[in-house]
DNA sequence: CTGCCAGTTCAAGTGAACTTGAGGTCAAGG
DNA sequence: CCTTGACCTCAAGTTCACTTGAACTGGCAG
């Protein structure tokens, strides 16, 4: 059996039904076929899906990731960007990393108001000065099965 | 004069006028009264709002943030949520450190497809396995005096 | 043959964090 | 006094990435 339906997709990505019917209708997959209204998909999609998945990792948006195939589907990333995206998130990590300490810090600081600590009111200045990419709360993770 | 309008918090902060009402609205903030139409802030405030953008910085949604203050206004924030958003960070710092060396890797890889990169495909492997916070893109940034 | 159930479509809803638009008000300057 | 322009309110719109609901279809087990 060369294909494989959208719930097996959905069981070996972890990607829902819903969310790979969406990809489809963005351009970001294609199935290859139907067995009566089911979806086939080729296999390679699983590394579709983990290409997309890298790209929302390092922050593009799915009509960038999008951009990033040609339009007869094979992968053509532009290396520039990849190194543009690098950078970003090097800036990204290193306020990330000033925001632990800061955040460790004022786990345990003995002050009686943080803000009458002096390394709290430091780390209030990173972050009120630095406009930063802010992560974004997890996709709700509503399990399949219920 | 104690008192600044928000004209000036906007400009001191860096905070647009419409999320300063937007906040207000939310009750992260809070005018002290009017001049003519015009709200009046006690410049307390802007200590108010780096506090605001250190918990969106640190991946707090603005209800958390809200709830990090009393009634009365006094900042509580609570010891055992920073530690633990502390080592949440710790967890997407360590992801994005591999994203950021995937990247950086993949914008030089000789190999003639990023799919015939053992190094691209260990990232996919991370990227596919690993859900991680996404990043988001910067708030549109549209700069005021158009 | 028949009914189930997992799939299908399409439109609309969600949530976070704001921004924008329309229409109104008011303190200050000429 | 009257205009001006920055502020006001309230409702609705925006973006992103999906999810949900209603109504429907069709392959396959019994």
């Amino acid at each position: 059996m060369r294909d494989i339906d959208i719930a097996e997709v959905a069981g070996l990505s972890g990607v829902r039904a819903s969310t790979l019917r969406f990809y489809e209708e963005k351009g970001l997959i294609a199935s290859h076929g139907r067995r009566g209204l089911r979806r086939l998909f080729d296999p390679a999609v699983l590394d579709r899906l983990a290409l997309i998945a890298l790209g929302r990792a390092a922050g593009f948006t799915l009509d960038e990731i999008g951009r990033m195939f040609a339009p007869d589907g094979r992968p053509r990333i532009d290396r520039k960007m990849l190194a543009t995206k690098a950078d970003e998130l090097d800036r990204t990590i290193r306020r990330l990393n000033a925001m632990r300490d800061g955040l460790r810090h004022a786990a345990v600081c003995p002050a009686p108001s943080h803000m009458e600590c002096p390394t709290f009111r430091r780390l209030l200045r990173v972050a009120a000065a630095g406009k930063m990419e802010t992560p974004k709360k997890e996709p709700a993770k509503s399990r399949r099965k219920s």
